[in-house]
DNA sequence: ATGGTTGGCTTCCAA
């Protein structure tokens, strides 16, 4: 693995209504790892032939009708886990797997629909174990890599419109926080070690015209360890697949590693 | 403009 290495994260919302979209997209990006979430389909559906058939390797852990995650890999996966550990938990959010030296982290976290809900309080709860999970994780994998769709927006430029979100899920800053304290651990936002730009986002609401007034928020995220930093040399939003006909609402997330050894 | 859109085995819920 001395070349470069490409990893991707897309919350396809539903992966059967936009399998032939992530076929499209992996042969014109040819990436090595693609993580996606929001799959929508239970295991024993999971298309494993039609990805075999392009010349991937798959792991997915899925469930009916909401949730799901998979992994699509160039390079065969090895010590799979499905399971947030110590989290007594009937949804389908987590995949982790070795490719090589690399530990990849597929996350699909908890949306946590409205600051008073229950469905917030099991948001701030399930983060706040995948950071006790990620400190084990860390000290066993250095070269550790979390991505997904995190359902938080780092900060205010990452808002299209910080006031009209205030008070809101996905950037309140109890999520922030539990944010923050992941990356305390000792992991970067990717992104952001080659992006300062306001603006960047890689979620629009299907309502209101929100993507063609670029009304979104950064919420997909690709978290580097502090040993792979300096092998990340790119991380950049596809902006372009949410022009698609019928295009989920999030797009993807690249990053490329080099002389991951 | 407090609306609107998408996916799912649905007549509403989640995002």
């Amino acid at each position: 693995m001395n070349e470069l290495f490409k990893v991707a994260t897309w919350n396809v919302n539903s992966l059967r209504v936009r399998l032939e979209q992530v076929l499209a997209w992996l042969t014109s990006h040819q990436p090595h790892l693609l993580a996606v979430q929001e799959t929508k389909v239970e295991n024993q559906h999971f298309p494993v032939e039609l990805f075999k058939r392009a010349g991937y390797h798959v792991l997915y852990n899925g469930q009916k009708t909401y949730n799901g995650v998979a992994c699509i890999s160039r390079l065969p996966m090895q010590n799979e886990v499905t399971f947030l550990p110590d989290f007594d938990d009937t949804q389908r959010r987590i995949l982790v797997t070795n490719i090589g030296t690399l530990r990849i982290v597929n996350i699909y976290v908890p949306n946590g629909s409205s600051l008073d809900s229950e469905k917030f309080i099991y948001k701030l709860r399930w983060l706040k174990q995948l950071k006790i999970y990620l400190q084990q994780e860390l000290s066993l994998h250095p070269n550790l890599i979390v991505l997904g769709d995190f359902n938080i927006a780092p900060e205010d430029k990452d808002v299209h419109d910080p006031q009209i979100w205030q008070g809101k899920v996905l950037v309140s800053p109890e999520e922030r926080q539990a944010l923050s304290d992941i990356l305390a651990l000792g992991l970067k936002d990717s992104f952001r070690l080659f992006n300062n730009e306001p603006h960047q986002y890689t979620w629009w609401d299907y309502r209101a015209g929100a993507f063609r007034r670029n009304h979104g928020l950064r919420i997909d995220h690709i978290l580097s360890s502090n040993a792979l930093i300096p092998q990340c040399i790119t991380c950049e939003i596809d902006k372009e697949v949410r022009l698609w006909e019928k295009p989920s609402d999030h797009v993807p997330v690249i990053a490329t590693y080099q002389n991951i050894s």
